[in-house]
DNA sequence: GAAATCGTTGACTGACCAGTCAATCTATCG
DNA sequence: CGATAGATTGACTGGTCAGTCAACGATTTC
């Protein structure tokens, strides 16, 4: 439908949008941000939708216009985030690379998604990754996803042997996940130092501590 | 006031209570028992108060003679809990164990609580430890103390020289606490087996990983 | 410039539910 | 027994808020 727009204003700007179609999807962004941040302060459940759409600066209405719900608002904020991390997961996957690389990897993205953006990282763990009777439920096979990819990256090296087999892939992956979610959880609580260098320090630290101990090298 | 009773119906079972005190906190425990299991099953909010009376069989308004609001019932349910972990925790520090001992007694008392009541673990895990803009903000210096309490073992451990000393205490301490958390977390959502042995083989493999990582020896 | 299309507005409604309270019941004691 | 205190009941209220909708505004098309 854009294509057929022969005359119009001329594509000076190269691929334009229109005026109309550009500030549809700029309203559509705005409200979103603004409900990362209403949710990073208030919680999911303590807000209301017109605290996002006074954060956004537009009319109660329109959230409506742009989403069904609610509901739907963070779980457009979630799937955005997590299929990203999917991604790159799945990237890293297929690169001929040390399992210790790749985990390091991961932990990398998830230390810079919170560097980048803490408060959608905050709403995504606390609304939706533990939230097992009502986001979380709902987006189960989605985050699972995550696991099990991180789950075959370590069954792989327990069989080329860099990895001890004795311990059970699936609940290795849930622990190396679980000590970064945490790490993230003290941030956002404020328990821990944040800042460039405890970042850096902290991507480090948990892959060393889970490699170290997943190593054949250290097995007795 | 229970002393000044010296007639009575006599002490025959012991240390009776009378039937009022007796009936009256049997009712307490009583709607505790019953929110557990509606707060497991639908969530905190997802759930009415009505639920809960329902749930123990008492009328709505006998909730409010126990309880002064909603939110008292979870912070009861939570602090109960987390207080029995703590003390097992600053029991396990004095005692004169390696670390690695140390660890496994709090992994296997989590996961313990886990095999004993997984509904209460589940609303604990779910509703408190890691929600940032109720509960879990509300009780933040408790759960606080039980992270302080870990690195302070193993920031011991360091300056003994059995843990590296690169990697800070309470970073590790959380990931430490994070790992096991999201084991709970994988069995809550029925991501990883349960039963028996696997509940065994989970408390191994987390001291496994994480002091395999830590300790000295396979430092580079 | 008229019509059509879609973005935008915010007042309104219907449902829901935490917490209150006055009444009723039951145990204990003088 | 009668009185007192505490346990128990459930109907009711007041406030909140997600979602609706009818109207208005701006842009594009013919």
């Amino acid at each position: 439908m854009s294509a057929a727009r022969p005359g119009g204003r001329s594509a000076v700007e190269g691929a334009e949008l229109g005026a109309r179609a550009k500030s549809a999807s700029d309203k559509r962004r705005l409200i979103l941000d603004a409900a990362v941040r209403v949710f990073a302060r208030q919680g999911f459940h303590a807000c209301r939708v017109s605290d996002i759409a006074d954060e956004a600066g537009v009319a109660y209405g329109l959230v409506y216009h742009y989403f069904a719900s609610k509901d739907e608002v963070l779980d457009t904020l979630f799937l955005e985030r997590w299929n990203v991390m999917l991604e790159l997961i799945r990237e890293v996957d297929r690169e001929q690379i040390p399992v210790r690389e790749k985990l390091s990897a991961i932990a990398s993205f998830i230390v810079d998604s919170y560097r980048h953006d803490p408060d959608l990282m905050k709403v995504i763990i606390v609304e939706v990754t533990r939230a097992a009777n009502s986001f979380g439920n709902t987006h189960i096979a989605t985050i699972r996803e995550a696991y099990d990819l991180i789950g075959g990256m370590i069954a792989k090296a327990q069989a080329e042997g860099v990895f001890k087999p004795e311990i059970e892939a699936r609940f290795a992956a849930m622990a190396f996940y679980g000590a970064i979610e945490q790490l993230l959880t003290g941030w956002i609580f404020e328990l821990l130092p944040q800042g460039e260098e405890n970042f850096e320090r902290a991507k480090w630290l948990v892959v060393e501590t889970v490699c170290g101990g997943l190593e054949t090298r250290s097995a007795e």
